[in-house]
RNA sequence: GCCCUCGUAGCUCAGGGGAUAGAGCACAGGUUUCCUAAACCUGGUGUCGCAGGUUCGAAUCCUGCCGGGGGCACCA
């Protein structure tokens, strides 16, 4: 990449300069930035404000120019303002970028990642009720989290976890049992905190019609048990069909009960007690997470003898460990944040580095419609299924609409808004640019132009055809900078830019026209701008379109 | 009360130490014998919540305060 060339030179200036004397201590990492600015150049450092130490970096600034090694890339290093060095690089640097982006399919992939094993675990959500809008987010954050950091160069793994041994999973059994015994004019009363969805009601039909009356009279325990695992094995599946219609799939699907009857749960809870970091009280078994700074010490094993979840997630953790990651990522809605201080107390206390543990809050999803604010509650049935959205905006709409902010952020998701939004969401303006590339691509084609990634570039001139070249270039940066800061909406405003700026060159050039040589090279131009938005668009689990 | 998070244009937000802080929407006007008008052009607004601090330099990092949201169970 460049930037590593351009380190390079500035490391041998670096080290010129110290032999001479002009800095003195430690030498500054060289470091590139892409200036907003163009007049200042195509990447810009600020090694000399860093080595000037309070003195005047300026005289710094000039002496590393001095000492710079000749490169056939860069043109000319100015000194600029208060002592930026502002590289300013050969026309040949940027035909190169988008030869490549024209013709290597893995242009903007890297190996940063250098291969490492990351496990990234998301949404997670109990098998009690349907895929919502709210997890959608989750899943288009994760897969796309997931797709950058395997473009950056990592080996990952999906993971969803399902809690189908928890306290939740029983609260809905006993819902559905209420509505299969009515079926048989059975009356028992519905559980206070029961799940009140239409779709509860549905699936013990589903079980009635299939199973008959042969629950009705079981021991009570034994047939809500059955009801748990009838009742979950039509949730699962129904969740892994939403999510693979929204476009995501997930390499592992692990279950909750597969720790408590492998033993896997109560081994770790041994575990933490041979480190005496887990005391008996009151009949109950505490984790002594205030010793890794937690307010309190946490429950792991009830009074009754049940684990909580917590125990769960700390024998869950230790599956993953020994499975072989180097890097754990969590997507956990925001409301779950006040368990990360015992979760990361417990892989501290069972011996493993916390930093390779990292757990992400994905802030909540607010629905509106029509202006009116609505709170999900899959306990209280408001539900708005992610089918149903993903029926009135589209998939592309709602993935891209999910990935356009940060996760630290809530997002309003108006329905109604969406809905009529639809052909004005950025998402269009993007998939547009694309489709209009491949409209200019099959006419060339038609006239007989053939596309050859090899064109000599020099006749790309025009100020709209640098700014598109540029934005091109800066694609290689952007994708693995997302992965590391598991920021996919620098993908989604980076498409947005590269879609305007495609825009302005196709107003400012026309690409086919009787000039040969400047035909050839737009052509290249017009390819390399579609693969790049295509593989941005892909990094979402956008399509990009050939025609709209 | 304690913990986390957010506070940037009328609205929704981007901006992970740099030079003159950006986009979309909304609003007003204009553009089509021309490779897709799902497009383009023109018009303009910011005490970057407030106050300190660190730094050559802060929307960005630190501290405090104010405001919104979330969390503080033998729930998840």
């Amino acid at each position: 990449m460049i930037t590593d060339h351009l380190a390079e030179l500035l490391a041998s200036a670096l080290t010129a300069a110290s032999a001479d004397g002009i800095v003195s201590g430690d030498l500054p990492e060289p470091f590139f930035e892409r200036p907003r600015n163009r007049q200042h150049g195509d990447w810009a450092t600020n090694v000399a404000l860093q080595a000037a130490k309070g003195g005047n970096p300026r005289p710094i600034a000039e002496a590393l120019v001095e000492r710079l090694p000749p490169s056939d890339l860069v043109e000319r290093v100015d000194v600029a303002g208060p002592g930026f060095l502002n590289f300013h690089l050969a026309p040949v640097w940027l035909h190169d970028v988008v030869f490549r982006a024209a013709s290597d399919p893995d242009y903007g992939r890297s190996d940063r990642g250098g291969g490492k094993k990351i496990n990234v675990e998301y949404v997670s959500a109990n098998p009690t009720g349907p895929m919502t809008v709210v997890l959608g987010r989750h899943a288009a954050v994760g897969d796309a989290i997931s797709r950058l950091l395997e473009a950056a160069g990592y080996a990952v793994t999906r993971e969803y976890y399902f809690n189908d041994a928890g306290r939740q999973v029983w609260t809905f059994a006993r819902s559905v049992q209420h509505h299969y015994l009515k079926h048989f004019g059975v009356d028992i009363e519905f559980p206070d905190d029961g799940y009140r969805g239409g779709y509860v009601a549905e699936i013990a039909a589903a079980i009635a019609e299939e199973h008959r009356d042969v629950l009705v009279a079981l021991p009570d325990d034994e047939r809500l048990d059955r009801i748990r695992v009838l009742a979950a094995n039509k949730m699962i599946p129904a969740i892994r069909e939403s999510l693979e219609a929204f476009g995501t799939t997930f390499d592992v699907w692990f279950s909750e009960a597969r720790l408590h009857e492998s033993g896997e749960l109560a081994e770790s809870i041994e575990r933490l007690r041979r480190e005496g970091l887990v005391e008996d009280r009151d009949g109950a078994v505490f984790f002594l997470s205030t010793r890794f700074g937690d307010d309190k010490d946490r429950v792991v094993i009830r009074s009754d003898g049940t684990p909580t979840y917590f125990a769960a997630d700390i024998a869950y953790v230790v599956d993953k460990f020994r499975r072989g990651f180097d890097h754990l990522i969590y997507l956990w809605g925001a409301d779950h944040h006040g368990t990360i201080a015992r979760f990361l107390g417990a892989v501290e206390g069972l011996g493993h580095d916390r930093d390779r543990v990292e757990v992400r809050l994905v802030q909540i999803v607010t629905l509106s419609s029509g202006g009116k604010t609505v709170r999900a509650s899959k306990r209280a049935g408001l539900l708005v299924p992610l089918e149903e959205l993903v029926q009135e905006v589209g998939r592309d709409a709602a993935r891209y609409t999910f990935l356009t902010r940060s996760i630290d952020v809530p997002l309003d998701f108006d329905i109604e808004l969406a809905k009529e939004q639809a052909p004005e969401n950025p998402v269009y303006y993007v998939q547009y640019a694309h489709a209009r590339i491949c409209s200019i691509l099959r006419k060339a084609d038609e006239e007989g132009h053939s596309v050859d990634a090899h064109a000599a570039l020099v006749s790309l001139t025009h100020e709209s055809e640098d700014t598109l070249m540029r934005k091109l270039a800066s694609y290689e940066e952007i994708v693995p900078d997302s992965a590391e800061m598991r920021a996919p909406q620098r993908i989604t405003r980076f498409l947005e830019e590269l879609a305007a700026d495609f825009s302005a060159f196709y107003r400012d050039c026309r690409v086919i026209t009787d000039e040969q040589a400047l035909t050839k090279a737009r052509l290249v131009l017009c390819v390399a701008t579609k693969n790049v938005i295509a593989s941005g668009l892909g990094l979402l689990g956008v399509t990009a379109p050939e025609r709209m």
